[in-house]
DNA sequence: CTTGACCTTGCCCCTAGGTCAAGGTCCGAC
DNA sequence: GTCGGACCTTGACCTAGGGGCAAGGTCAAG
């Protein structure tokens, strides 16, 4: 005969554990002896490991209660459908692994595949850090706010992306950031610009978004996010 | 910018999930609009991933908001470890999954490799069902109490068992179960039992277990163990 | 103007126990 | 015989990570 102490340290859980179970009607309540304290038999011993067994692959209390009245079959069957949510569980934890390593530098976490290939592509024409960090958190909020209209989004971006002439304002409008406000360039990439969307306008009339201040406007609401020289820019298209 | 809504969706929480973390300072608290609701930014839905991401790596959310303040260097030596741990969780769920198969059939959970050993043996040699699972309640009983008494114990028990006669003996106590209490077979087996003991009472003087009747004895407190054949060859065994 | 879907705060509930308190008990040592 | 330390008893409160509900305010569409 047991005492709760030695019947934990046998099972490997604490006596507190052991009263837990009682309570939750696990395990039948033993026989007390005359000073009251709880004596237990190999019996409970046997139950309490199968109680481990299960709750240690994750099954609630309640449900073990259930599967240790259960007949042969149905244990059989649970213990099949249990095993079966440990694999699952393993598989989970290595996404969550590989996930893991992402949140070291990688931005895949948080936008969509085909937003993460297209920030890949601006790092490769030579777009900065900083404008690429806007451009990530814009499609963040396009994404959150209308996935499907996003996706339309993207596709257009990438299709002005495939005109060189395209590409050239856009780099150089990353690069007028850093400009002073009143540099001679400045009026005339605005000119470019405005020029560029005369002739491509189709689209954009509707949709105007898609100029390259897309990320400007989009972290409109991030401090810091401009620059003087990108709200004078912002002044010349807008002013004519 | 976000409702709390629409950030809840895109990181796959619920907006509850999402003022749990206000609450705990994991994310700050985000502006106001005119009627109070929160509006988020990219850098909250960046943040809220990146969370979860912890989360579900299961690093406490406490430990998470150290994480998130702390430099490149602690977050990256952080990161390798909630790795390592989450491949020792992998680890531990293959073993698990191992335990989880024995529960079908298997007593190896609850004795010690030795004594299932044992216990296997027993079965090679014929031993009923109902006799095993005596000794295997008898052996937890013990091994619980006094693990290092029931090595030895186990040690001796198999020097016993080695001799044939007394496997002979033991076998027919086992078999003695189901006897009517006035067969005359029990008269002659508790002669031979006690007249095996007189020639090996070495050590069985000084330890009483090692009787044939050892099961019998740590299982008394199991209603039903016993049987009116086995109550009349204690009898037999004591009265003379 | 209503309806349904959203948002707000505040409260209690859950699991699987851990921890602390305030005692009663057992056992070996002196 | 009694002392100390390790054990046992019950009970109450605490934790993480939210879920669910109440009671209300807001917003956009029909």
């Amino acid at each position: 005969m047991l005492t709760i102490g030695q019947l934990a340290d046998y099972a490997g859980v604490t006596s507190k554990a052991i009263r837990h179970y009682h309570e939750r009607g696990l395990l039948p309540e033993p026989g007390r002896d005359s000073s009251g304290y709880r004596r237990y038999t190999a019996k409970d011993a046997v139950d309490l490991v199968k109680i481990r067994t299960l709750a240690n692959a994750g099954v609630p209390l309640a449900r073990i209660k259930d599967l240790l009245d259960a007949d042969s079959d149905a244990l059989t069957a649970a213990i099949a459908e249990i095993d079966h949510n440990l694999q699952d569980r393993m598989a989970q934890l290595g996404r969550i692994r590989d996930q893991l390593a992402q949140l070291r530098g990688g931005e895949r976490l948080f936008v969509s595949p085909e937003v993460a290939d297209y920030l890949d592509d601006l790092r490769e024409l030579g777009v900065s850090e900083r404008q690429r960090c806007l451009e990530r958190d814009g499609w963040i909020l396009m994404q959150t706010a209308s996935p499907e209209d996003a996706s339309l989004w993207l596709a257009e971006k990438r299709e002005l992306m495939a005109d060189p002439e395209f590409r050239v304002l856009y780099l150089e409008h990353d690069a007028a950031y850093e400009w002073s406000p009143s540099d001679p360039r400045l009026p005339a990439l605005a000119d470019r610009t405005r020029n560029w969307f005369a002739h491509h306008d189709s689209r954009s009339e509707t949709r105007p978004v898609h100029n390259p201040a897309i990320a400007r406007l989009a972290a409109q609401s991030q401090p810091g996010a401009s620059s003087p020289a990108w709200d004078r820019l912002t002044q010349l298209l807008k002013g004519q």
